[in-house]
DNA sequence: TTCGATTTGTTCGTATGTATT
DNA sequence: TAATACATACGAACAAATCGA
């Protein structure tokens, strides 16, 4: 008889907490608690899922980290959003050189709706034919054009989506998304290069196109890494640098 | 009378975990253990700082989750080093734009002895006159020239370091740092901007001085956020691209 | 202002499982 | 096999923050 190696379903269960954390992912992903609002108390959750408070407190530590939720000693633990200041700044990395750190002023530029096309397709993977919305945003530092982001959403998530709603917003982007539509940006990915921008691009901001400036490619993900958001960034950085801290860590 | 707010000392001490992590932090710092070997297991620690076991682990949890130490079931926890494959992606972001992720060769270029100078002192905040060593290192991809280091060391925590030190390591030059004089970099800050690169680097990366290129100033920090190196990169994005990912974490 | 209920934060302890040597 | 180490899970007790009566 041959000796069979464990086989593949008992190769050790995901641990309870992990359990745990997978439902409360689902029910944010679900809508169940919306952001801003409180989930329910520790205590509560342990009766509601029949574990230990500790596996519960385990299960939360992760989305904490991950800034999917906030807790609070003494009032509770709320789902995370983008309304908050600070919160903006974990997906803004613009500097000033001399290490000033600025609120970004907003400007749209543009907004119109269309399918996706095989730049899209070859970019980011969006299957062709796909409705999407396009956005023109650009930001200003100290009243100067610094960033200028094409934005590209399918509009499925985002029904709706109009102009107005786009310029009327208050806040960021991505508490628009959230607050109206529900749909939560837990992590961003991005590619940067050097790259002479477009001649209109260049214009914007300010520069000439035989000067450098610095592309990125993000795509923006929900909860279960669903993209949900695709963007190009021009940045002039004459006067401005994209900041990376790797890793940002305890050990005060 | 005038009402006292709660004296500043009476602020609410550290908690015990956080005065753990403190204590090991410091005792890596001092090279009491070092990178590769096993610190005490938990319930030695535990015994050791009379308190419980889940203190210590909740002291580890973050030391862990900060990469500075490396916990492995069954065998102890470890001090990380920079040896391991794996460990080198963590500061290193350049990926192919078809999305290949490839081993960089390392080729020196240039090694010497000076005396800091009015540049360091702007860019990175080194006081003038400080002893340090430059290295000028080559990254090729593919075999093709791809990133460019001006590495600035400050000599004092780097004793005896000449080049053919530097030419005949084996492994990542973090490695170098950790296996050769215990400097461990545990956290990169680095500042992107694209710029036309000088005349003599471009010619290393085989573009024209006219070409856009990705410019990085980096600072390493070792323990407790002292920094150890120095870096001006330059990078050529014709083929490549500098991955930045926030956060990738938690929720599967 | 005070007090009590609620909620998260910290610390302890114990038991059991799994991986390594 | 036995000893050792980390991983998971449970529970209890008290501290600290918050909020409303």
């Amino acid at each position: 008889m041959a000796a069979s190696a464990p086989t593949p379903d008992t190769l050790t269960p995901n641990p309870l907490y992990r359990e745990v954390q997978w439902r409360i992912t689902r029910a944010l992903a679900a809508g169940e608690w919306k952001p801003g609002e409180a989930i329910p108390s520790e205590t509560r959750l342990a009766r509601q899922f029949s574990v230990s408070i500790g596996t519960i407190r385990r299960a939360i530590d992760e989305l904490v980290a991950g800034r999917i939720l906030v807790r609070q000693q003494g009032r509770g633990t709320f789902v995370a959003t983008h309304t908050e200041d600070r919160t903006l700044f974990y997906f803004f990395h613009i500097v000033g050189k001399d290490g000033s750190s600025e609120f970004p002023e907003s400007e749209l530029l543009g907004f119109r709706k269309e399918r996706a096309g095989d730049s899209d397709e070859h970019d980011f993977g969006i299957t062709r034919g796909t409705r999407v919305a396009r956005v023109r945003n650009l930001l200003k530092l100290g009243g100067r054009p610094v960033v200028l982001d094409d934005i590209t959403v399918p509009t499925e998530r985002f029904t709706r989506l109009d102009e107005s709603t786009f310029r009327n917003r208050e806040g960021t982007i991505y508490g628009l998304y959230q607050a109206r539509y529900g749909v939560n940006v837990v992590r961003i990915s991005e590619r940067l290069s050097a790259a002479h921008p477009p001649a209109d691009i260049a214009a914007i901001l300010g520069m000439r196109s035989s000067q450098p400036a610095l592309h990125v490619r993000r795509v923006a993900y929900s909860y279960n890494d669903s993209p949900v958001e695709y963007r190009h960034s021009w940045i002039n950085t004459a006067d401005h640098e994209y900041l990376s801290d790797l890793w940002k860590t305890a050990a005060r």
